[in-house]
RNA sequence: GGUGAGGUGGCCGAGCGGCUGAAGGCGCUCCCCUGCUAAGGGAGUAUACCCUUAUCCGGUAUCGAGGGUUCGAAUCCCUCCCUCACCGCCA
């Protein structure tokens, strides 16, 4: 949620601020009904005064023992006036509210304009895409020879976009969550941390999955209204939700877990193989910080994403996200591309962001400032890695011509010293 | 799932229809005293919003959440959520 101070005394700047990410602000309807509200507000408070203080009276002359039935007929026609007022107040600030809940993040001065992915500007790139001397395979083809993927069983199991992996295909998938978690743990200096998987309305709310992208989710059938988690963004984000923190800052968490995405509307879309599947397991960053060092962090945290990529040793471009195709509640993103062979092109495996105080002002996360005073933090989140995606641009990127798999150095030790994986 | 006890400020804890935004304690901040340390004395110490040139003053709301009763609710009633204890079931 953006400052609604900003928004009432710079509606102009707001608004052509927004527009570079294509949103249209109703700068119209938002006066109107600020207006309102506040004409409402400043009515509804004097009648409740008005109310407080002759409560107060017949309370003082009760107990003196005088007659209050002069009292209370003076009083007698403020409730109803009062709930009418109050009633179109609740009216009025529920729909500021659902206004306000809709209008995305202001994207950084950094951000390019544009209009989709493809306005995206390529910041950076990292190593050299191998050539191979013979016919490059996909990983479908690749893991279903070596007995390691098989996706009609998890289509069987489930349906379409699961999959089961068996053997040394899934050892490697689990070698690089460890893999992950020590690296950020041991050398970027996070906590780990284990949070459910399944998560509450508030929390979808409170980093901005709610209420717009419902159809994202995948909600369970029971009567509390509960949510398997898209990412590990939002129980690690809310672990601070209606918090003051009095901890050290930064506060930067590792978290492990999987993913669940309904995939409504990318049907047809990188329906073959691992790309994307309903569920996945990411490695996910999550940084807490002061507001004057959340442009530093998102540096650090991309190049925390960074660093596993490089020790991974594949190939990877950075690009930062255009206005069109930043997400609602970021100001600014990274994204890192890894290169994919069979495609010929860079494919996202890491999405680091910074979302300033807008996720934190709708979680009311605070921590006091220098002066003692409450004050709204900055979060930060970023993949470190999709699992699935590095396993997969792993098997691409290390194929041998007889359809063997070499292990990444880095794995090794995560594998029991295993050098390449042949299937047998 | 059952039964019982609870959910009050940064923390502990009193209040059980009006004078309670909330006693008392702890913690924290400032001041005083004390030749180190320890101890002692005093003052202050919630958040959001509205009004306002103003972090002055004033107003409103908030005692788990939402409803209700009442002129008036932290206090009474209803529903829900959560915590703890015991029982049952269970990875």
């Amino acid at each position: 949620m953006l400052d609604p101070k900003l928004i009432r005394n710079e509606p102009e700047q707001v608004a052509k601020r927004l527009a570079l990410r294509g949103y249209q602000l109703d700068i119209n309807t938002l006066n109107n009904l600020e207006e309102q509200r506040k004409m409402l507000q400043v009515e509804t408070e004097n009648l409740q005064a008005e109310r407080n203080k002759s409560s107060k009276s017949i309370g003082q002359a009760k107990a003196k023992g005088e007659d209050i039935q002069p009292l209370l007929d003076a009083v007698a026609d403020l409730g109803g006036k009062l709930d009418d007022a109050k009633g179109q107040l609740d009216k009025v600030q529920d729909q500021m509210n659902d206004l306000l809940a809709g209008i995305p993040n202001i994207p950084d001065e950094s951000v390019p304009a544009g209009k989709s992915e493809d306005d995206n500007v390529e910041i950076s790139r990292w190593g050299n895409p191998r050539k191979f001397d013979f016919d490059v395979r996909d990983h479908v083809d690749l893991g279903e020879a070596l007995n390691g993927m098989d996706f009609e069983t998890g289509a069987k199991i489930t349906g379409s976009r699961f999959v089961v992996m068996r053997d040394q295909i899934a050892r490697m998938h689990r070698a690089l969550i460890q893999y992950m978690l020590n690296t950020h743990i041991d050398e970027h200096g996070y906590r780990e941390i284990y949070t459910p998987y399944i998560v509450n309305r508030d929390s979808l709310r409170g980093t901005g999955q709610l209420p717009k992208f419902e159809e994202d989710l995948f909600r369970l059938d029971v009567e509390q209204g509960y949510y398997l988690i898209p990412t590990a963004e939002v129980p690690v984000t809310n672990t601070l939700r209606d918090e003051i923190y009095d901890g050290e800052l930064p506060l930067k968490y590792v978290c492990h877990t999987p993913c669940f995405r309904s995939e409504a509307g990318s049907y047809g879309r990188d329906v073959r193989g691992m790309i994307r599947q309903h569920q996945f397991e990411k490695v996910e960053l999550v940084q807490f910080v002061k507001p004057e060092e959340s442009d530093d962090a998102l540096e650090a945290l991309s190049g925390h994403a960074q660093n596993i990529l490089q020790s991974l040793e594949l190939p990877y471009r950075k690009v930062i996200l255009c206005g069109g195709d930043i997400g609602f509640s970021a100001a600014k993103t990274y994204d890192l591309e890894v290169w994919l062979p069979s495609q010929n092109t860079y494919r996202e495996i890491s999405s680091c962001s910074n979302f300033r105080d807008f996720q934190a002002r709708r979680m009311k996360a605070r921590y006091r400032n220098s002066e003692g005073k409450p004050e709204l933090l900055h979060t930060l989140n970023g993949s470190g890695l999709a699992v699935g995606r590095t396993l997969l641009s792993i098997i691409e990127n290390y194929q041998q011509e007889d359809g063997s798999i070499e292990v990444p150095e880095a794995l090794r030790p995560y594998m029991g010293g295993l050098e390449a994986i042949t299937g047998s």
